[in-house]
DNA sequence: GCCGCTCAAGTAAGCGCTTACTGGCACAGC
DNA sequence: GCTGTGCCAGTAAGCGCTTACTTGAGCGGC
């Protein structure tokens, strides 16, 4: 009916809508947003203007009036191109993974909600990251912030801005965090290698060093190797990244430097396990056979690798929709601040530890 | 100095900043938006309190007033949780790829210039999907429309509310587009198989027959086919949808039809030969040696398969920063619709076409 | 028949910014 | 000495919504 074919216009307004219905704008805003008050024939001359005007309420006036955007960030950090060159692992596209994974998650949660997700990423030694991080803040309710998206020291004060939730970090009096049961989760495939499969020797492949995850999983390794009384390697020697090239990278140093391979070497994720499974074949050495090696998170990829990933499987979707969940029920209460969660972890098996393939997939 | 600890307060505003400094709210905003006007002495004392604040400016309010949100929206499509358990493949993880690389893309360019990214997807027969994207285009400046997010017919009506650009599209009088160049990257992959390597035979296992890619993509290698006098096979039986689960469907029904293999299989895509490669190994059939399998899109898995998957390389990234480089020439001036951008794809040989492992990589 | 109550719809005050316009002051030119 | 010219900084008018408050009509009770 008041169709307009020319392009360039900007969109109607609720004067527009109220102007073609012949109410106020109170009134079409009050049709709108459900209120009880307008009476049947009033809400069907609204509505029908609506849909001729196609009109849909602006963002930003809502967002102002309301006091709620409807929107939450998620910050994520990026690999630097520069590192990414290493062997044949364009790491920005291998860690696209686990992080866009738990994004998927997020954003599945928000929609039901009606939020929107505004997604950010900041580079390693990024100065400006803080500036674009609080922006981000200003234009949403709350923030996720992904592993070592932000250095702890800033959290407090973006946490006075809009409340946070963090991922694999550890709660802060005024931030929650998300998890998976690391400790239970390394535990498991621990008890797996070494019992299981009775491998004599292990290592334990770090993540970076200031990744809470990463303590947690080696911690659990150390305790279980000392326990089933195995040799347990780690050190400098065993430090990664996280990436696959940082996987690769040790092992390449190792052998370079004719050191013995211990029995089974369990890594901090399976982006590391990709790197150690392709340094190992590169160098003719067979897995499971002579080394057994597991990773961590299940990644889709972990099941298209050669062998088949035996790692353990975090609920990536689900540790994403829990961070929303939580973000959620702070935001205009802020009253869950301090909280922990953790979502349990599956061990899952395939080839890589020694089992064969028929095993629990 | 100003500092507060507690944590449950609304953020500082300009009127808190102005205040702060002795002056009124229009200098502070003319000594934030670098408006030459004021002079250095109250310069720097609005400077100070906005640092002894910490303030940062909301968006709302901010892009109400400036008619600016500094967002631009995204919109992918979901795969429903239904169709995803076929096989082995969560489509639902796999289909991460290509979307989320592109999305990468536009990230990076949209943070150089100061923008957000306000990321939704939308399920395959999502009732509520046009009100979503509305809501969306309404809480940016513009959107950013991946292959089949929304239906062609729709299009129209949502660029008049916003600047759109679409991807693996065709450009519209009121919107742009961006693609790889399906043709010329085809036609090369094509005269490889047809001509380097001899195949007498040669499939297009198709993607979804409503995306323009997937037709252009099939045309040429007809096209290949016909002048080199192969045998070309398409139609129903080879229709795919994109997906890993539908290039192994497609095989299974083959081979339990008992319908003869071509020596060669061009994919749609990258995520459908991870299908068909599955599929095959599951059969027992060698690959390359009795079928040959190509890719298109070179996603990040591509070099992980076995055999590691010969395809066509499109700049993913690139084709989302140039996404974002078009869009935001069109806000706030909306001149370049109808324009549509091409950019080069290249071809990228290694195993599962029949060269050796040592082809270009 | 007047009072008070209920319910629908209008009026207007913000929400926190940007920016056009206005005012005041210092200085130059006549 | 007065007006013209720049500069700065303040005043106030929005941007497009939501919502508290106000108005007014309809109606039952005494």
């Amino acid at each position: 009916m008041a169709e307009q074919d020319r392009s360039i216009q900007s969109p109607p307004t609720i004067y527009d809508v109220a102007r073609a219905a012949g109410v106020s704008i109170a009134s079409v805003s009050r049709v709108l947003n459900g209120n009880r008050n307008p009476r049947q024939e009033t809400r069907e001359r609204v509505l029908r203007a609506v849909a001729d005007l196609g009109f849909v309420p602006d963002g930003a006036a809502r967002a102002l009036s309301a006091r709620l955007k409807e929107v939450v960030g998620v910050v994520f950090r990026r690999v630097p191109w520069q590192l990414t060159s290493e062997g044949s692992f364009a790491e920005e596209d291998e860690s696209l993974q686990f992080t866009d994974v738990i994004n998927r998650g997020i954003e599945v949660a928000a929609q039901r909600q009606g939020y929107n997700l505004l997604v950010g990423s900041v580079g390693v030694d990024d100065q400006d990251a803080h500036r674009r991080i609080m922006t981000m803040a200003r234009k949403s309710d709350g923030l996720i912030l992904h592993d070592r998206a932000v250095h702890p020291s800033r959290l407090a004060q973006i946490a006075r801005q809009v409340p946070v939730v963090t991922l694999a970090g550890i709660a802060s009096p005024v931030t929650a965090n998300v998890r998976g049961d690391n400790g239970a989760g390394m535990t498991e495939l621990a008890r797996h290698l070494l019992l299981d499969h009775g491998y004599p020797t292990i290592a334990y492949l770090a993540g970076h060093a200031d990744s809470p995850d990463n303590l947690a999983r080696r911690e659990a390794l150390a305790r279980e190797a000392a326990r089933a009384r195995a040799l347990f390697a780690d050190g400098p020697r065993w430090q990664g990244n996280y990436y696959a090239a940082g996987g690769a990278r040790v092992i390449a140093l190792l052998l370079a430097d004719k050191m013995p391979l211990p029995r089974a070497i369990a890594c901090a994720n399976d982006q590391t396990a990709i790197g150690v499974l392709h340094a190992l074949s590169r160098h003719g050495i067979d897995v499971p056979g002579e080394v057994a090696v597991t990773g961590f998170d299940d990644i889709p990829v972990a099941r298209h690798l050669h062998p088949r990933l035996t790692t353990v499987r975090q609920p990536i979707q689900e540790l994403g929709a829990t961070a929303f969940d939580v973000l959620r029920s702070m935001i205009g209460s802020r009253d869950r601040a301090g909280r922990e969660i953790v979502l349990p972890t599956t061990l899952v098996l395939r080839e890589s530890c020694g089992c064969t393939a028929g095993g629990r997939q």
